[in-house]
DNA sequence: GTCTTATAAGACTAATACAGTCCAATAACA
DNA sequence: TGTTATTGGACTGTATTAGTCTTATAAGAC
């Protein structure tokens, strides 16, 4: 399948939607109901979202969050990593795991790479400027 | 972490390996030592591959399979589609299922859509013969 | 000061996919 | 008929995913 997570779908749509509030706050229920998006989930995904410095919190009546980062500035290589860890279209590739047991004589792992890299740099630039936009870069 | 699963680069390697042996056979044994895949998986993978048509097997001794088509002529999206089903970096993409909650009001399904298609041409432009080269294509 | 609104944090669950194993059956050749 | 090797099915343990629930905390409103 080589899916992108929900909370990856999930978190970009709520950006999206804070984007559009420009300076306001929108609060998860808020974002949740206009979205159709599960309220206890999106709770999380917000919360990872603020530890990434991607939004604030403003707590309180009338609170929510607010951007933090302009569109253009955030990619979907970020948000994915956030959510997903690194891209690694092979489990071998980036962080040092051995676990494989073909590693010393793997065949493919150099073409894999350079397969890994074309997806980080499909990944790397699209912004979500361009996904709000409905296109992706290059 | 976006992955291609094992069946997938087990699967390569040993048509990447049946490939060197050119009209020789090669038994799943030979090919699991040879390239130090467990041989109950690569036997699991290999009647996959026949059932596809991109192996022939010999039974008895000496046996094992060959290689029905050339390198050039197989694409990384088939050998994907075959172990990992259709690519859908999104779960609404291709095969209709309307499972997600935020389908209706979705703002990103047409880029995805689009990021989608880009990493499909990305796998179908990339033949096996590609991959012994050390190379991706595009 | 306390009520209300809202975020924060953690534990918890069910469903699915993945990696791998094991076993009994069958095909073909020597 | 024995040997080599594929075939097909059931089966297991682990990890990820999607989602829920509950309790705690921050801060403004009255
Ligand atoms: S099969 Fe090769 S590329 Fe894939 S994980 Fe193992 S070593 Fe890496
Ligand atoms: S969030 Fe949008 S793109 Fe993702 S699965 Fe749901 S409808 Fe499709």
């Amino acid at each position: 399948m080589l899916r992108v997570n929900k909370k990856i779908e999930y978190g970009i749509i709520a950006l999206l939607y804070l984007a559009q509030k420009e300076e306001q706050t929108a609060s998860v229920r808020e974002m949740a109901v206009s979205c159709s998006i599960p309220e206890a989930l999106l709770s999380k995904i917000m919360q990872t979202m603020k530890s990434q410095g991607f939004v604030q919190p403003v707590y309180g009546n009338q609170g929510g969050y607010k951007l933090t980062r302009s569109l253009t500035d955030i990619n979907l290589l970020e948000i994915t990593q956030t959510f997903q860890g690194p891209i690694q279209v092979a489990e071998c590739l980036g962080s040092e795991n051995h676990k494989c047991p073909a590693k010393a004589l793997c065949t493919i792992i150099s073409p894999m790479t350079v397969l890994n890299q074309k997806i980080v740099t499909l990944f790397e630039s699209t912004s979500l400027e361009n996904l709000a936009n409905r296109k992706t870069a290059v």
